[in-house]
DNA sequence: CGATAAATTGAACTCCGTCAAACCTAGTGG
DNA sequence: CCACTAGGTTTGACGGAGTTCAATTTATCG
């Protein structure tokens, strides 16, 4: 662990931002004061890794705010990230002691801990834990496939486009929004990490973006604050169809 | 449905050959009686596809033998495969009435079906279901964040040593065996579903499998028909470390 | 304002895709 | 029994999207 990292006091669980949407969301009562009692949280500052692939995983926990990257890398350095962590989502795996992939915070990150052992043991009597755990899992499962087809099937531009789509609609989502129409927000990534996340060059990324810009699809004000004008066009760009490729 | 699909008479459980590994692994006898009661198998010839992207989902089922692939396609006919089923892998989401994915058999397949709302009703009661589906649901999710590695990061002949890997690992533990020195297995995919799974032109996968043959990596009677004759040396064409990337 | 990391832009190269033709191989029917 | 067919596969030639290597510009934080 960083020196950088920092221990907080607990809020209570009631007044938490994530209550409905994380792992404890269909906590009653009762439950919700079990997992308070197991608790704590730590923060992480941007560009540090909190977990690497192999370490031993004593805890799991819940990304309170913030994003984080999940990514694998080959021998000789080609990384790639299989995961993006917004606000609600859960890292780690009940029953399994080490961890499969490097976890890296975007921006600065707030995580609500859980030592493994007292979480498993919790879970084991508190089906309501391991019912979201499940819906949580099969949307990430999606999100996953999801992936697959951009990595596999899509252009550069229409990567790039789609992980914008993405980015934008989880942010529309932390806000209680639909997206539609003029979406503005701050792009949680580096060029190096959205690269990682499409199976790009940061070169072709930035060359891309560039493109989109002056094609009118997107505004940047600086490197990360961008503009959507029109989100459908935004989609159309992507190659999904209006509606929307991604489920949950 | 096709004219194809032969409904059969089930068999008892007890005699299952997946009994010990699908979603009815951790069930107890008075669980699985449950099961036997509302389960009805369904066979389906190669090339067949099982479900449509967008219909209407109402049951679940478990692949018996045989192995099927989940597919996305953009509006322009691209075509990604997102999951390879297996014997004992699980099909569909408990809570979600419209299939996200085709599901095609691409060999003779027998599955194991249960319609959705019993199943559900089931499950409520049942949570050794439950766990095993979050257990199962886990595993997957590893296992398309390596897929996820394999289309952004690796070239096409560690593609293609990839996929060989990967088939052979899952066919040598259908026998219940570990993965390493000489390995024979027959393809249960045509070039064209290979390169639908590998984000390559099928005119790729023959050139890559043409060389891999000829560096001895590989050898082939017929077109399906693959022995490996050393499988470390086939892991590090794959671009892994001996050990083998793949988790679960 | 000046330093340093992040991002942009350019030029040359390369791996894989595209288009096209030929080649197997397992069925079919004469 | 063998010619014929059709789907699957192999191979070739060429072009292009994206990579690589390198230089420059921009942003951000002391």
């Amino acid at each position: 662990m960083s020196l950088h990292e920092v221990p907080l006091s607990a809020p209570k669980c009631g007044d938490c931002p994530i209550r409905h949407r994380a792992v404890c969301a269909r906590c009653e009562a009762d439950e919700l004061a079990a997992l308070d009692a197991i608790k704590y949280y730590r923060s992480f500052e941007a560009g540090q890794t909190l977990i690497w692939s192999g370490d031993r995983m004593d805890f799991v926990a819940s990304v309170v705010t913030g994003v984080a990257t999940l990514t694998q890398v080959l021998e000789d350095g080609r990384t790639q990230a299989v995961g993006l962590l917004f606000p609600s989502d859960f890292v780690g795996r009940p029953g399994r002691d080490t961890a499969p992939y490097n976890v890296i915070a975007t921006t600065d990150l707030l995580m609500c801990c859980f030592r493994k052992k007292p979480f498993e043991e919790l879970m084991g009597r508190t089906p309501h834990i391991g019912q979201r755990l499940l819906e949580m899992t099969l949307d990430e499962l999606d999100a996953a496939r999801e992936w697959m087809l951009i990595l596999g099937r899509k252009t550069a531009r229409e990567k790039i486009a789609s992980l914008l789509a993405i980015v934008g609609r989880r942010e529309a989502s932390l806000h209680r929004r639909a997206p539609q129409g003029r979406i503005v927000f701050d792009l949680p990534l580096t060029r190096e990490a959205m690269a990682d996340y499409l199976g790009l060059t940061l070169e072709t990324v930035s060359r891309q973006i560039s493109a989109l810009k002056r094609d009118g699809v997107i505004e940047l004000s600086g490197k990360r604050h961008i503009t959507i004008p029109d989100f459908d066009r935004l989609m159309e760009e992507a190659g999904d169809d209006a509606d929307g490729g991604l489920v949950g």
